[in-house]
DNA sequence: ATGTTGATTGGCCGACCGGTCAATCATTAG
DNA sequence: CTAATGATTGACCGGTCGGCCAATCAACAT
């Protein structure tokens, strides 16, 4: 049978919880958030939270863990077919920017991991970040990417490019006066990121 | 005399406040931190926080208009002289980058302020990023920079590369296994980024 | 039927939260 | 000297926090 460590089978209501605090740590982070709110949104006890998770603290890293470690899984098999011709990194960076787009709590989550930036160490991070680096470094060799730039800020450029936009976009469209929700917003920043990142804002 | 609205002439007292709610504030956000401890902090008492700012709320903003608003003032300034030729352009993002990295609290200030995204419009900021838009369409109009992005894109975008990079360093290079207090990360990435702002990752 | 096990509840705890208030202290003006 | 004013304090408020616990409930194995 299921022998999860601490013996809870039921998963659906442990889920229920998980999606709840999701929600409101996305929305307002780890310290703005109290169990007993997590626990109206999710319709059970506060009670029940401590017996499936233990603290709030576990909880917290329970929400984070699942979605950066599926996140990292995506990461991976993406990076597993990318060949470092030019035209296959800009379909990866739009698949990168894509998975964004279409799941805005991850670029919070990741806000709040890094803006709280705890000690926990993924593992996972480190490997994955090496490998994009080694396939830059590929793209290099081959003479798809100009060799006179260290890989790893190109890597890192590129995270800022993709991040940051899903980070601030609203403040940044309300500083111009733009639908924070638009659609077409992001497509319109990402022809410009790609523009931006490949060939540089000087004319060719 | 002195008429500030709310009588407070001794300014030290109301500036060791100010101090020890900024380094609170910054380090761990507004929800996180609690008036006894900034109180604890600058070494008064929470009732004296009272007295001086009225609510935690009100401190919190006090902060963070103090900074801002100074933050607006260089780049208003900086912008002032700066000529859309690629040299001066070079220039200006350098003197914005060093900013941030001579001002750490000025990029955590801003992510607070960006993920706890608060309803109040600076006017300030808008005006600023006009500004700056303006800046770069003259660019392109003279033939400095390429026509076929957006100004505001590649604002947005050069923003994201400069504050990205001072929020998240430190989560970066511990995932290249690289000295997360190191000074010579800043001036490499800076160099990398002006190689990858303005001429792109691909050969020439 | 009975015991076992985990799901779920409500009540309770001490700690801390942001905030108020009346009482002092220090300074200075009249 | 005294009145006034603002700076500063400590005690206190109601409320919420995260967490604990004993009791019940439902399901199932024996």
């Amino acid at each position: 049978m299921d022998d999860s460590p601490k013996g809870t089978r039921d998963l659906s209501t442990r889920d229920t919880i998980l999606a709840a605090a999701e929600k409101l740590f996305v929305e307002r982070g780890f310290a703005a958030t109290s169990v007993s709110r997590i626990a109206q949104e999710a319709k059970v006890t506060k009670s029940l939270i401590h017996h499936y998770f233990g603290s709030k603290e576990q909880l917290w890293h329970e929400v984070k863990n699942s979605r950066l470690i599926e996140y990292f899984e995506i990461q991976r098999r993406e990076l597993a077919v990318t060949e470092p011709d030019v035209q296959c990194l800009m379909d990866a960076v739009t698949r990168y920017f894509n998975l964004f787009r279409d799941n805005p709590q991850l670029a919070r989550l990741i806000s709040w991991h890094i803006i709280e930036s705890e000690k926990d160490a993924h593992g996972d991070e480190r490997e994955l970040t090496l490998l994009g680096i080694e396939k830059l470094r590929d793209g290099q060799k081959e003479g798809h990417l100009r060799s006179d730039v260290d890989p790893r800020y190109i890597l890192i450029s590129f995270f800022c490019l993709v991040t940051h936009w899903f980070q601030a976009k609203h403040e940044y469209l309300k500083w111009l006066g733009m639908d924070p929700k638009s659609a077409k917003a992001d497509e319109d920043y990402l022809q410009a990121l790609l523009k931006v990142f490949f060939e540089g804002v000087l004319p060719r």
